[in-house]
This record gives C-alpha cells, sequence and structure tokens, in this order.
DNA sequence: AAAAAAAACAACCGCAGTCGA
DNA sequence: CTCGACTGCGGTTGTTTTTTT
C-alpha cells in the first residue's frame, strides 16, 4: 500500500514563521540535507507540516536567495520572459539566478502586471543571448518519455530530475546557478531557438513601431491595456482566449478559435508536443470562417502547426485592425465596425495610452 | 496624527504526475 | 495493477507595510 500521510494537519502550527522557527530548520538542513520533507518536521522537532517546511526553506532560507531589490534588468528579464513563457513562474526564476518562483510570480501580480499593460516600458533590446540559448536547450531537451512530467503542468518528471535539482547551468559546466529551480523539458518538435527569438522580439517590434505612432495600441486587455504577446498565445484561462490572432475581415467570438494553434499552444504549456492533446484551459472550439489565403495551414487538422506559424501569423498581422470590444465579448476588427469612432471608450477614460 | 487605501510580501491550497508499497 | 503518499507547481488568500488622504 501507500505511504503513511506526511503530515497531521491537526496541531500543526500555521502562518508567520519565527525567528527561532528558522533556525530550527537551518540548523536541521544543514546537518541532514534537503529532502524527507515529511520526516523533517518531526524530526527536528517543528509542529509545522512538511510542505511549510520545503516551501520557507525554498522561498526563504537557502543561502543562494537574493531576496529583494529587484533590478530594473530583472525586471525587464521578466517581463520578457513572461510574454514568451507565460506564468511559468519556475522557468522564468530559473534563469534569474537567487530568485525564486514565489518571489518572481508576486513581483508579476503586485507591480509588474500593472506597469506591462501600459506598454510604456523603455524599448530594451531582446533578451541576452545566453537566455536565449538556455531557453533554446531546455527546448531541444528531448523528452526522455512521452509522459506528462512530474508536477500538473510542467515540473520535473522523474525521480533523479526531482531529487536533485538541476539547472540548465548543469548541461554546460555543472555548477548550479539555482539549484532549487527545476529543469524544464519543453516540447521539441516545433518551436526553434530562432523561432523563440522572434517571439521575443516581436513584442519589442510591437513597442519600437508604437514609439513613433503612439495612438497604434494593439489589442488590449480587459481594462483598456494593451494586451502583450503572451496574452494573445499563451492564454492561461479561458476568458484571454478572445485575444487570438485573427484573419482579416472576421469577427471572433469566444470559442472560435483555430483547433490546432490552441492545441499546440496546450501542448507548449503541458509539455506535450504531440497534435491532438488538450488542455484544461482548451474549451470546445469551433472554428470561424477564415480566410484561408492569409491563415494558411491553421484550418487543416491534418497539416503540421508549427510556432513558426504563429510566428507568421504574429508578424504579419496588423495590430491597428484589432481590438477587444467594451462589453468584453468580442475582437473586431476595425474596419467591419468601420469607423474609430466605435472605439473611443479605448482612450474616453483619461488617455493613459495615448490621444488618438 | 489618524484612518483608509493600496501595495508588497508571505504562506497556504489544491492539482496532477511520479513512484514506492 | 492499484492505491495513495510525495513532490513541484501555479493560483489564491491572508497579513503586514507603505502611501495617501
Amino acid at each position: 500500500m501507500g505511504r503513511a500521510p506526511c503530515c497531521q494537519k491537526v496541531g500543526l502550527k500555521r502562518g508567520r514563521w519565527t525567528a527561532e522557527e528558522d533556525q530550527i530548520l537551518i540548523k536541521y538542513i544543514q546537518d541532514h540535507g534537503e529532502g524527507s520533507w515529511r520526516s523533517l518536521p518531526k524530526n527536528a522537532g517543528l509542529m509545522r507540516c512538511g510542505k511549510s517546511c520545503r516551501l520557507r526553506w525554498i522561498n526563504y532560507l537557502r543561502k543562494d536567495l537574493k531576496r529583494g531589490n529587484i533590478s530594473p534588468q530583472e525586471e525587464d528579464l521578466i517581463i520578457k520572459l513572461h510574454a514568451a513563457l507565460g506564468n511559468r513562474w519556475s522557468l522564468i526564476a530559473s534563469q534569474l539566478p537567487g530568485r525564486t518562483d514565489n518571489e518572481i510570480k508576486n513581483r508579476w501580480n503586485s507591480h509588474l502586471s500593472r506597469s506591462i499593460t501600459s506598454w510604456r516600458r523603455p524599448v530594451n533590446d531582446t533578451l541576452p543571448q545566453q537566455i536565449l540559448d538556455n531557453l533554446a536547450k531546455l527546448m531541444a531537451k528531448p523528452n526522455p518519455s512521452t509522459k506528462k512530467k512530474g508536477s500538473k503542468k510542467n515540473g520535473p518528471a522523474n525521480k533523479e530530475t526531482r531529487d536533485k535539482p538541476v539547472t540548465l547551468e548543469d548541461d554546460n559546466n555543472d555548477k548550479p546557478q539555482t539549484p532549487d529551480v527545476h529543469k524544464e523539458s519543453l516540447p521539441t518538435n516545433s518551436c526553434s531557438q530562432q523561432s523563440l527569438q522572434s517571439i521575443l522580439s516581436l513584442e519589442d517590434r510591437y513597442e519600437a513601431e508604437e514609439g513613433e505612432m503612439d495612438m497604434d495600441l494593439g489589442p488590449v486587455d480587459d481594462y483598456g491595456g494593451v494586451l502583450s504577446l503572451s496574452d494573445m498565445v499563451t492564454p492561461s484561462d479561458p476568458s484571454t482566449m478572445m485575444h487570438q490572432p485573427l484573419s482579416p475581415n472576421e469577427i471572433l467570438s469566444p470559442g472560435a478559435l483555430y483547433p490546432e494553434f490552441m492545441n499546440e499552444l496546450a501542448g507548449l504549456s503541458t509539455g506535450h508536443a504531440e497534435m491532438g492533446s488538450t488542455s484544461s484551459w482548451l474549451p470546445n472550439c469551433s472554428t470561424s470562417t477564415m480566410d484561408n489565403t492569409t491563415q494558411p495551414s491553421l484550418s487543416s487538422p491534418s497539416s503540421p502547426f508549427t510556432i513558426d506559424h504563429l510566428l507568421n501569423i504574429s508578424s504579419d498581422w496588423n495590430w491597428e485592425d484589432c481590438v477587444q470590444t467594451p462589453n468584453d465579448q468580442d475582437l473586431i476588427m476595425n474596419h467591419e465596425v468601420g469607423s474609430f469612432d466605435n472605439l473611443s471608450w479605448l482612450w474616453d477614460d483619461g488617455g493613459e495610452f495615448g490621444a488618438v
């Protein structure tokens, strides 16, 4: 049969850790090493759940953590990585030595997510080549098994990777950058490094263009903020799925999506790359009327859909022709609407995004 | 200076793949 | 082969701190 429960919830302390508890945990791990979280609280004399001990250690007590003072450079990197990877905090954290997924997630939720929608951050260069190399290596890493990895979405798979946290650096020089962030294998069959570079640079390209024409907002979010690329290519929940690229002369309603496109993204999101895989956030799709001359291969279930297709779609897309309606239901091509007058809600509320 | 609001931080929860019994 | 603990992850909530009124 299985193992004993990790802990009895009753009688366990919760809430903030005291300095004394921290010292006990640090001392214990120094003496016995990480792992065995289930037995750790009992052995160490802590009235905490093993899960809580693990979290405390990983996020706050490890020596290699920086804690706070996230630099503008780090923020910029987080923004770019998030644009490319979505809410894959552990993967993002793996590129920021000394930072935890929790810290980055908190930073994003409390600060960056608000600032990014303004699309007013400085236009910098794209991600450092080393980061791109690392991510490309992750994506090129063959998946040893076809099974999903060890977490619900994309976590480490086997015992080796779980028990011995490794990073991309392990492949290079055996010097882990961030020992407790875990290597993840990503789909291999449809995303080249060039593609990744293109994805990561798309936002900046649009930003650069926007610098010359301030009113050229592109798709916007529920609050009128400009959507990042990730909002359109890696929706994290069904409510964002309306932000998919559209073909010209098309009105897209929720659910009117490209199945292959969504499956591809589902593969990226979950670690599955095979066609036809589904994800929990993938609802029943109904393909809308499409202009096959401008959206080649997307409507054919049998055609191989790749990230390169996505890039073609994104790079060819005319952002000026795509906005979200105030009722948050549809994306509408403005030449379908016929007039920019219909879109005045975009800039009527204070002009945060520039006047037209 | 006090109260209220906003932001930041810390911790918990539940999901889902892995793997030992 | 099945069951269920272990684990890592992302989402969410609760608490504390800072800022604004």
